[in-house]
DNA sequence: ACCATTGGTACCCATTGGGTACCATCACCG
DNA sequence: CGGTGATGGTACCCAATGGGTACCAATGGT
């Protein structure tokens, strides 16, 4: 096992996103993508359970939901609470962390919205 | 063809990235892709030939980083000069949109690099 | 004649993103 | 007492595609 903080000792250029072996390779990894950015955008509206997500997120099955949802959570952006009822209840909301994190996101897709009409056609 | 002003248009909720319809999803899913955002950051610093580009981009194989910037340019975030020479030599640099592109992304980055050291283990 | 340089492309492969079908459980209704 | 619905997934399968390596074209320099 290789813990984040082993990787960024033995990282020869600590926390530079552009170094492969660095750690920040993959926390910007896990955070350029599109689905992360939506869920966690979804999140700072307070704690959602799975079904309001997979509403939220149009176009998500529920397979990559959980994929992303639980990336999320083994990074510690993401804290997952189970409730012993029936039917499941199960509810995701930010750590202290993934709220911080939701700041650039946001910047991210509010200047999208803002600038679509600017983008060339695909061609 | 689909122009993005049509398919704007054809959008009941227009300039929502949580829409599946929308063209800003698309939009944000190349601009949230660890490779693009390296690649335009790189790109702030000033025109860049493509080996200069994958000496920075680390671990990156040229595949990819053609493909990126193509899809870069295909959108028009990124301008591509090829000069009639030999050997060959390819600038891109940033478009207006690009460089508008880049605080977003920036922001992004460097929050990584910031905060790396909060993250959690991956499992 | 031969090599180095540059910006790719051709080809191939494994990973994985992603979709659909299905499940387990219990309250509730008829 | 059987049927139905709600919920949060997982199992299974598949195509895409991310990605790597090998190679190329063209010419100036030695």
């Amino acid at each position: 096992m290789t813990t984040i903080a082993a990787r960024l000792a033995s990282c020869t250029d600590p926390k530079d996103v552009y170094a492969a072996a660095c750690p920040c390779r993959d926390m910007l990894d896990l955070l350029a993508n599109k689905w992360s950015a939506l869920a966690l955008g979804a999140l700072e509206d307070g704690p959602q359970r799975f079904g309001a997500l997979r509403t939220r997120l149009q176009g998500v099955s529920p397979k990559v939901l959980t994929q992303t949802l639980r990336r999320l959570e083994d990074y510690g952006l993401v804290h997952r609470e189970v409730f012993a009822e029936v039917p499941p209840r199960v509810e995701y909301s930010l750590t202290d962390l993934g709220a911080d994190a939701c700041v650039p996101l946001a910047h991210l897709r509010s200047w999208v919205e803002l600038n679509i009409d600017r983008f060339s056609e695909a061609s």
